[in-house]
RNA sequence: GCCGCCGUAGCUCAGUGGUAGAGCGCAUCCUUGGUAAGGCUGAGGUCCGCAGUUCGAUCCUGCGCGGCGGCACCA
């Protein structure tokens, strides 16, 4: 007897493993016929070290790559590092180091913590996105999409921040201020480089119908992220012409059907027209003003109140001139959406309703909703259902959606308006005026305009030498880097100095590691071979960026003949976090698990500081974060228990999807359940056989096949935490048999089964019961067990005998048994004709090899 | 406000139109030569509530209640 040691075992197995090459992949020709399957989980960035959410998310691919590998898949499991950004910049500032040096460090330390979990990762296939190998080739693509029209630039509105002097995405933005300066941020207007993702819109959404093995959840997200809505567009004609010399309105609607409840138009305040309009006219100019400042954000519109201005202006409605309309400004109004203009409909829109209550203007119901006798009456809701449409001319007496083509196809004969889709989504900004990026790789020249960097002087590397001693963007400062001549013309020019969105970087990571040597940007034999990824591992907080991005970019690349896919992810699996109960002093400063004692009397729990004695209180169950000193490192689980226990732990208490609870008791009771099996395998003597038909064998034998059956759907379905459920059952079950009775092969049967069962979570324990086994080779090479359904079936069954639905007695039957025979030995059965008690029995139903109802009265 | 998910043992969660389950925790006992432990046995349930469908509902349907997430002046 030895007590089982992962020190010593673990690391020997990942040495042998790492000697034998494993995990390398085999290239299409060298697997024999074995289908692929690529397995993938979101690369990380580089922050320095793996966190237990990383750990989880690793593990759960890891599981499924050494699984599909013993069901005889060629597995590709590779990893990388989504390594530009923010962060290393940062750190650069803050603490005068390098991002480059920084960055590799990073990468260097966490790629040492990953290999400690045991991944079957191919570890010559890594890269990180900011080595020039990676992001030469992505400049390489992203000049070809240049060609094809994909890209160009646009002075859009920006947040900017005038003491960092840089843009600053949404989300930086808190509070009108500068995340890091806390300067009020300003919005103003950059020329930038975008991408255009809104020509791929109807595929993006018409793409997620072909996604079945994605959550319906993040499909719908992406569907309303992509916005998509049918409407009107509709030009009203100014009564007099603007100040601009504009003779007309355009709005954009998607109820034309109330075109006759029209009550006023509104535009944006910064409208093209509203802006001529302030140039003249102070108040306007005022409110303008008023209301760029109150909606710095997008959340400080959302709960500001409705106001506006009226321009002095008028607009004749389409359908009848002689109908005019005030036009107004409205601070709820988006420039970017639609055409900037509306036409307010009070009666049946409930932000029109508002502005129009407050500004007393007319309020006309045109739809009478159905079941209601009386005429309809707008109080202070809108009425949005649908109707009928009255006081609506040649609309009247139609429905709602017949009104609404009605009106569209009115508006097109009279040349008026067309009908027209408009969508949330916007095209994808990708410039940063940032340094740690991959450069955007376009010569700027004051003769020919922005010229692409011929393909032979790609890479466009950024420079080593750089300085973070001021604020803005190193690269746009350095003294000779952005000196070049023009590809065009040989005059003097400059580089682009913004770099691309990280988003860009890891929107094709995952079709470069089909063969990460490739001199084009994508091998596209091996893209054809390995793509899609059949298995996509990540977070949820994914849902829509990266895995949108990712679409549209393969969907892109694919119209330019470099690839064959059009969705890059077949199966898409997005996992839930790890949280941690948080720990206070009373006077709320948080307490790290570690320095924390719990007492357990009952149901309730006590917790005290270790360090101090001091009483804490137990708090809420948060996500690990450093600012609530709730984390676990994963070392310190790997120092006392194994690699193996935490793995087995981070995937058994919860469903994988849904957030797991990280408890001392619970890594414990995966520390336990290890050692019960390696008490199993240890000093194996396997005995006596006994003959595999006896009772004990069989009993033991439909054990392990039921239980092969339940683990495989389980790994099959990604519901690791039921496959480890049945596996405890397992266990218990092999510990309490009667080794005599049963004999050596059915045992021996079970014991290999269970060895091939948790491989693919505790692999190393694996290995190492295999040895005990004497099985030659290694267990990551087994097969995975095979389920015979004849093995698994009951010899006998109990079947519940209910009486008015409840349950009064059991028989036993053999499985299949015939209805009638059923009835007999229930109605026969002494403790049914007790309940029965001389009632007479009306029908008696019986559900094969289930349950026995009889109704009687 | 709109959309989605969830509610089962003290905790974390499986599960099924037909006998309510697992791990942890808790209690009792055994072992003290697997001991930074191991084992036996056990208690514990309004399957969130109400109504409906059904021979039978934790499961299906509807209406509530509670929690979580996403989107949100998107015309």
């Amino acid at each position: 007897m030895s007590r089982y040691d992962p020190k010593e075992v673990e690391p020997r197995w990942r040495a042998r493993w790492e000697q034998e090459g494993v995990f390398r992949t085999r290239a299409p020709r060298e697997a024999g016929g074995k289908p692929k399957y690529y397995v993938l989980e979101m690369f990380p960035y580089p922050s320095g070290a793996i966190h237990m959410g990383h750990a989880r998310n690793y593990v759960m691919g890891d599981v499924v790559a050494r699984f599909k590998r013993a069901k005889g898949f060629n597995v590709l499991h590779p990893m990388g590092w989504d390594a530009f950004g923010m962060p290393a910049e940062n750190a650069a500032i803050e603490r005068g180091i390098h991002p480059k040096g920084w960055t590799y460090d990073n990468i260097a330390a966490m790629r040492s913590q990953l290999k400690l979990l045991g991944l079957s990762i191919d570890w010559d296939r890594e890269f990180a996105t900011c080595d020039p190998e990676y992001y030469g080739k992505q400049q390489r693509w992203f000049l070809d999409l240049m060609k094809r029209g994909l890209v160009y630039r646009k002075e859009s509105v920006v947040n900017w921040d005038p003491v960092d002097n840089t843009v600053l995405a949404n989300e930086q933005v808190v509070d009108g201020r500068g995340w890091r300066s806390g300067a009020l941020v300003e919005k103003r207007k950059l020329t930038q480089w975008f991408l255009r993702i809104t020509d791929y819109a109807d595929q993006l959404i018409d793409g997620l119908k072909t996604l079945e093995r994605w959550p319906e959840k993040v499909r719908l997200m992406q569907e309303n992220w992509i916005g998509k809505s049918q409407g009107l567009r509709l030009r009203w004609p100014l009564v007099e012409p603007g100040p601009d010399g504009s003779d007309e309105i355009e709005v954009y609607t998607t109820r034309p059907d109330t075109l006759f409840g029209a009550s006023f138009i509104g535009l944006a305040p910064d409208h093209p027209l509203s802006e001529a309009l302030a140039r003249e006219n102070p108040d306007v100019a005022a409110f303008i003003e008023e209301a760029r400042r109150g909606g710095a954000t997008e959340a400080e519109i959302e709960t500001g109140e409705k106001k506006g201005v009226f321009t002095g202006l008028y607009v004749r409605h389409p359908f009848d001139p002689q109908w005019k309309l005030p036009v107004w400004i409205a601070n709820f109004i988006l420039m970017g959406y639609g055409t900037g203009a509306i036409f307010a409909c009070p009666a049946h829109d409930p932000r029109d309703l508002e502005f129009a209550r407050k500004y007393d203007l007319p309020v006309l119901p045109v739809v009478q909703p159905p079941n209601i006798d009386d005429p309809i009456n707008i109080e202070d809701e809108a009425y949005v259902g649908p109707g009928t449409l009255i006081n609506s001319r040649f609309l009247n007496g139609l429905s709602v959606e017949t009104g609404l083509a009605a009106a569209i196809r009115k508006a097109e004969e009279l040349g008026v308006g067309a009908a027209s889709t408009v969508y949330r989504l916007r095209d994808w900004g990708v410039s940063r005026q940032r340094y740690w990026g991959c450069p955007i790789p376009v010569i700027h020249c004051p003769r020919c305009g922005p010229v692409p960097v011929p393909d032979k002087d790609l890479p466009i590397v950024l420079p080593d030498d750089v300085s973070f001693d001021q604020p803005g963007n190193p690269l746009a400062r350095h003294s000779t880097w952005k000196q070049a001549s023009c590809p065009s013309c040989g005059g003097a020019a400059e580089r682009e100095t913004d770099t691309l969105d990280t988003f860009v970087d890891s929107s094709w990571y995952f079709a470069r590691f089909t063969n990460p040597d490739a001199s084009a940007p994508i091998d596209r034999d091996a893209a054809d071979y390995w793509l899609a990824v059949d298995q996509y591992i990540g977070g949820v907080e994914h849902a829509v960026l990266h895995l949108l991005y990712a679409r549209f970019i393969t969907r892109a690349l694919a119209d330019d003949g470099m690839l064959d896919v059009r969705e890059p992810f077949a199966g898409l699996f997005t996992q839930g976090m790890v949280t941690h109960e948080t720990y206070r002093t009373p006077d709320g400063k948080w307490v790290e698990p570690t320095d924390v004692d719990l007492k357990v009397s009952g149901s309730t729990r006590a917790a005290t500081r270790r360090s101090t004695g001091e009483t804490l209180v137990i708090g809420d169950i948060e996500k690990m974060s450093k600012s609530k000193k709730n984390v676990v490192a994963p070392e310190e689980i790997l120092g006392a228990y194994g690699v193996d226990a935490g793995r087995l732990f981070v995937l058994s208490d919860s469903p994988p999807e849904r957030d797991v609870q990280w408890t001392a008791g619970g890594v414990e009771g995966a520390w336990r359940f290890v050692n019960r099996v390696w008490a199993e395998f240890d000093d194996l003597v396997l005995g006596d056989d006994a003959p595999t038909d006896s009772a004990a064998a069989q009993a033991l034998r439909r054990s392990t096949h039921k239980a092969i059956k339940a683990v495989t759907e389980g790994f099959e379905s990604f519901r690791f935490n039921s496959a480890i459920a049945r596996l405890y059952e397992f266990v218990n079950t092999i510990k309490s048999i009667d080794r005599a009775a049963v004999g050596a092969t059915a045992r021996r049967e079970a014991l290999s089964a269970l060895a091939r069962l948790i491989s693919p979570l505790v692999p190393h324990l694996a290995e190492e019961c295999w040895t005990r086994l004497g099985d030659t080779g290694l267990i990551v090479d087994a097969p995975w067990p095979e389920f015979d359904p004849a093995l698994a079936v009951d010899d006998e069954l109990v079947l519940p005998v209910q009486i008015n639905g409840k349950r009064r007695g059991e028989i036993r039957v053999k499985p299949g048994a015939a209805e009638d025979e059923v009835r007999q030995i229930a109605l026969s059965d002494e403790a049914v004709s007790r309940h029965l008690d001389g009632a007479t029995v009306r029908k008696v139903i019986v559900v094969k090899d289930r349950i026995v109802n009889i109704v009687a009265g």
